[in-house]
This record gives C-alpha cells, sequence and structure tokens, in this order.
DNA sequence: GCCTAATCGAGACGGTACGTCTTGTCTTAAT
DNA sequence: ATTAAGACAAGACGTACCGTCTCGATTAGGC
C-alpha cells in the first residue's frame, strides 16, 4: 500500500507563521489606518512579508480583511447569567465592545459594501462571522427553554426563521447603534434593547 | 429682514444644472459599477463636467455619495394603514425596496465605513439622512398615540430616546437582513419582524 | 479670419523643461546604473517629475534611451585637417571619445540589441542616430573630392551605396574596438585603421 | 591515460544531459522572446529542469546566453577558395548567416551591452567569442602568405596588433550592416566591402 | 457695449497604490 | 549531493486615480 496523502504536494510547504502574521498586520494597518488607506503593500511590510506571499493567499483586500476581522468575533460567549435577560444583555454588551474597537468598526462595514457587488465575498461574510456567530442564539434559545423562559417550538423550519430573525434584530441593530447613529452602547441602552426585545415596543414607550 | 446675500459675487455663477447633473451621474456610477470602483473622472465625464467643476462642489468622493444617496431616502413616505402595525409594516417595506436598489446597496455601506474615521463625514450622514428619516419614527408614535395604541410619554428626554432606539433596531434590522445576511427583506419577513417588534420576542417563538 | 493653428490644443500644455530634464536624467542614470539596473522609476525620481509624465511621452526604456543617447552623437563635427586621412583621423577620435562614456557605452548597445525584435524601435535608432551621423560621410567625401582626393561619382545610387559601406566599416571597427574587443580606439589604432580604409590591408600588413 | 576526476565527488552526479538540454533551451526562448522577455524560470521549464539546477551551472542571464551564443559561431570555417579575397568573402558570408538568426541577433549585442559594466562578463565574452574566432584571422593570414599574396611579417607584436585590428574591422562591419543598419550583408555588400578591405576606399569610390 | 472676474472644458502634472512578474535564495521530499 | 517543485523576500513593471494646476474660452453682472 502506498503513501496515503495523494502525494503530499511538492516543493516548500507554505509557511504557517506568515498567515498569523499576515492577520495580525492587517489588523494594526486597519487600526492606524482605517479601511480605505489601508493598502496591501503596508500589511505585507508590516508583517515582514513579500507582497506576493499575501496574494497567493488572498485574492485581495476584502478576501484579507473579512478574515482578519471575522478571529475577532470568535471571541463572543453566552455567558450564563441566569436569565435570558441577563443572558442577552451579556452577549450585546461584548458585541458593543468589538464594535467599539478601530479595526472592527471601519473593516466590517467596508467588506459589506464590498459584498453588495461581489457573490464570492459574500459568501465568504456569510461563512466566516455571519453563521458562525448565529450559534449564540441557538444556544440562548436552548438555554432559555431549558430554563422555561421560552416554549419548545414543534416546526424545526420555523425555528431556524426564527433564529435568523432574532440574529438580524440583535446584530443589526448594535451595529446601527454603533456606526451609523455614532453612538455608545452603553448598559443602559443595551438594558431598553433588551426590554423591547424580549416585551415589545409598548414596554419602553410606557 | 432676512440676510442678503453679501453681495452677489462677480463673475460666471455656478451652473445649476451642473448639480443635478453630477449627482444623477454619481447613482448611475454606482449601479454600474459600485462604490469602489467609482473614480470621480469617471462620474464627470458621464456628466459631461470637467473635473474641476465637481471638486469645485465637493471635497471627494464620500461627500459626493452621501449627498447622492440622501435623495433616495427622500421618498421614504409613513402610510396610514389604519394600525400601528399596518403603519410599521408598510414603511419598512419601502426601506427595504430602496435597499433593494443598487445604487443605495453598496454606497450606504461604505460611506457609513469611511465615517468610521471621519468626524464631517459621520455628521453628513447624520444630518443628511439619519436625523432625515428619524421623522418617520416620531410620526408613526404620534399617529399611533392619537389611535391609543401607544401610551403618552410624560419625559420628553426618554421620549427622544426610545425614538433613536427604535430607529436604530428597525433600520438596523433591515440593513442587517439585506445586506449582511443578504436575504429579501419581504412580506413574510416583515410581518413577522414587526411582530416581534411591537409584541417581543416570546410572540414568534410560541 | 479666424485663428490659423486649428483650435491651440485645449488643456494644460506639456512642460517643455520636463523632456530636458528626463533626459539628463536618463543620462545621469546610465552613467550610475548602466542600461539594466535602470529604472523608469529612479529616472522620474532624478528628474523631479512623475512616472505618468515619462510615461506619456515615451513608450518604454527602449525609446527614451534612444533619444537620450542620440542627442550625444550630434556633437560630432568633422574637422578639416587639410587631408581625408587627417579628417577621418579627427572624426574618428570624436566618435571613440564619445564611445568611451559610459552613458554611450551601455546604452547603445542595448538598444541595438533590443531592436532585433522591434521594428520601430529599429527605424527610430535609424532615424535618430545612423542617418543623421551619415551626413558625416558625405561631408568628408565631398571635401575630399573638392581637394581632388577622391573622384567624383557619376551614379548617385552607387555613391549613396558607398556612404553606406563606409559608414558600416568605420563605426562598426570603432564599436567592435571599443565595446566587443574592449579595448581603447587610440591615436595609434586610428592611424592604423585609417591607413587600412584608404590603402586596403596589404599597406598595414607589410 | 588522461586526468582522472581527483575523486568522483560523493552523492548524486550532475546530469550531463542537463547542460546540453538548458543551452538549447536557451537559444530557442532567444528565437521566440529575445532577449529581454527571455528569463530563467522559462528557460528551466523548457529544459524540464528546476530553477536551482540552472542557477547551480550559470550565474546569470548574461553568463547563460554567452555560452548559449558562444556555440552558434563554433560552426564557422575558412573556406579555401582559392585566393584572399574569395577566402574573405566566403567567411564574411558564414558570419553573416549566422547574424541573421534571431538567437545570435538579439542575444550577442545584449551580453555585450550588459559587458560594459561587468568585467567577468567581459572576460567571458573575450574568451569563449572573440579570442576563439580570431583564429579565422590567423588562417587567412597564413594561407594569403602561403600563396604570396601578403608578405610575411618581421615582427610578431606588429602581426597581432594587425590580427586585432582586421577582426575588428570586419567583424565590426557586418555586425554594423547587420544590426544597426539592419540591411542584409548580401553578396553584393560582401563583394564590395572585400574591396574596401583589400584595395582601400579608392577603389570603391571610383 | 465694454470690463471684470469667476466659471467652464480640457488635459498635463506630482504622487501613490495597484496586481503581476522576475530574480536569486530557500526549503521540502525523492532519488 | 543533486534533483524537481515551489514558496519566499525584494523590487520594477506599466496602469489607474487622486487632487491640483494651468491653459484658452465662456458668460454673466456692473459700468
Amino acid at each position: 500500500m502506498q503513501s496515503r496523502t495523494p502525494h503530499a504536494r511538492a516543493g516548500r510547504p507554505r509557511s504557517a507563521a506568515a498567515d498569523a502574521a499576515i492577520l495580525a498586520a492587517t489588523r494594526a494597518a486597519l487600526v492606524e489606518l482605517g479601511w480605505s488607506k489601508l493598502t496591501l503593500g503596508d500589511v505585507a511590510g508590516r508583517a515582514g512579508v513579500a507582497k506576493t506571499t499575501l496574494y497567493r493567499r488572498w485574492a485581495g483586500k476584502n478576501e484579507l480583511v473579512v478574515d482578519a476581522v471575522a478571529e475577532l468575533f470568535d471571541e463572543l460567549r453566552l455567558p450564563d447569567r441566569g436569565s435570558l435577560a441577563a443572558d442577552i444583555e451579556g452577549v450585546v454588551l461584548q458585541f458593543a465592545a468589538i464594535l467599539a474597537r478601530p479595526e472592527a468598526r471601519s473593516g466590517l462595514m467596508a467588506v459589506v459594501a464590498e459584498s453588495t457587488r461581489d457573490e464570492a465575498l459574500r459568501e465568504r461574510i456569510r461563512t466566516s462571522i455571519v453563521d458562525r456567530q448565529k450559534r449564540l442564539v441557538l444556544q440562548g434559545r436552548a438555554r432559555a427553554q431549558a430554563r422555561g423562559e421560552l416554549p419548545r417550538e414543534d416546526d424545526a423550519e420555523t425555528a431556524a426563521r426564527t433564529a435568523d430573525l432574532i440574529f438580524d434584530v440583535v446584530a443589526g441593530a448594535v451595529v446601527h447603534r454603533t456606526l451609523v447613529s455614532a453612538e455608545p452602547a452603553d448598559e443602559e441602552w443595551v438594558r431598553r434593547f433588551t426590554q423591547v426585545l424580549l416585551q415589545g415596543l409598548g414596554a419602553v414607550s410606557g
């Protein structure tokens, strides 16, 4: 029996360290320069890497920034604070904290803007960021159901659509507050947002 | 007595037609090329205008696109459909329809991304787009209060903060659904979103 | 009666100073770096000019160097030293002196090498360098005929072919001596070469 | 018994076939691409050899091309046509035929151009090409002397200098005619050139 | 009916980044 | 030790756009 791996690709293997250095350099450049003044030549320089090495791995600025930003969101965790409201407030505050960081602020919206004309980029954002963080909604719901705060669904498809809706409402509200309205999503705001989310509009207007 | 123009500057006056032509050309270029491939030279060419003329009126690409996109949202109207839920559904569908147009999709998020590092641009977006459309929330609440669907507020400041919150939730959810999740905000989705907004999360999960 | 020139091309006119600065910078770069390490970016930098300005006027490195080198040969003059042999020696020594300069040495042969695969470049070399210096052969012959050292031709076409032949022999020998054999074309060599040219091979072998 | 390799170096021996394949590939690339667009990566690919192998044997493009071109001139032979004039015409026509081949045209002048700034390369050209072909001049003179067409020299040093001069005149004239003037060195031209060389300028002008 | 002055179109200008290409070195596994 | 394969750092390529500038040619109002 021959070697298991087809034939272990010939030639010098790609440096694993380079990938990490490039993504870190990308975030550093986003902090210092912002999206529009970030250049791939500059990123390569910061990472101590040639431009070719960078282009061998990523198709362009968009793809690179998606990957660099996606890592930021992986640190989100759903805390167990004893109630659905408290859990939501906890995770929303974490999300707001990430969106307060300059490397996330300009990078995230810029790639979303580009993705409106680039199907592959849209898919990459969905895979690397959106779908990956939907786990928080699912975990939160499951925990609330275990506590008896929310009923269990009968229909799996409806359940999935509802999770998507909740994700759009939560993520959209925080992003809009932070980047468009350009106001901080502080504890007070998060408390009021969570109240609307759980009890509806009437609850805060009264 | 109002201000009179200081002394009606001498020399050839600026062409009024040029402004409209430039904004229209900008939207056309956004449709064809998207934000990142749109160049001011190209816009000038489409508008039949010299680059100098364009730079005399706008500081750069960002400012130009903000003005070009802002006009799109001025056509939003709050319909009177007899109930708060129906009114919300109506205006959200209009908003979703605008966000389905390519000149709005890439232009809007791009200038928001740029605004994270440019205070003046952020202010321009707030003035030209955000604050201008908050009227819809205020109108909707007033009408709902007149109908007795919502209570009247005692505290003006709390009322203002609530209006901001509602605006962030509504606009944020639609933008996220449309541009990030990249799914259509169709009637079914709008109906379910409105239900959550008015009655809270429990209403759709049951 | 309207203006004579069709309409005096619109727009900012090209800077005349830039042309001279670029050609001078090209020669300076040839001296310092030689042909193969000369870069257009470097030339632009030396000339205090943007790369675009350079590319607007010349198609590439080849064309630029042809023009820069061609100017060097325009300083050649046929001296009147009283005899054909002395006149030839005089002009050949001038030619050798130019070929001793580093900006001519590497530039000239390099563009000739490139011209073997580029018809337009070949034509440019012929026009700017070769044909322009053939005047020296014609002047020299005319003067020798006036002195009675050479007979007058009957046939104009034969006369032209002979001038071409002489030019190839003289220029070729000096270039080969200087660049290929890489020995100096000093007074001694020039004297012996002129002897062969005028009297034939037997004259020096004896 | 000839020299034996000192101690038959350990490890895998160098492939002898590779050298020939590389030189042939170099000439093929010169024909197709010319000097300036010839790359070592391309040559390696054509020869079915890794770039490493190529760099282990030659220092760079210049050295490789010198060797590839040098082989072309080794096929030159001095024909015995019965008279000095006929012998010269014969060998000059052979030389012209080689210079008509594209691999020689661009390769030869390019390495000469490079050699103006590279002493080692100049020496390599002298050794591999120039000195090697001077044998033709020496043979031709010896044969002419045997025939009584040329006198025998008394001074060996003068004889050597004259041989160099003749070589520069012959090679220089043919190269200049072929590459700079870009006209064919055909039989008619060679006949007239030989006449000048043997009898001097007066012979053709009359 | 001039005069004056800001506007207009055109396009050249100095810069800067692009994404690709080549160079010469290096790191693998295989021979 | 040499090989094929291919990744690597470095840096030039020729193009595109930016925002500014310099032109000559309009085009109004004020005189």
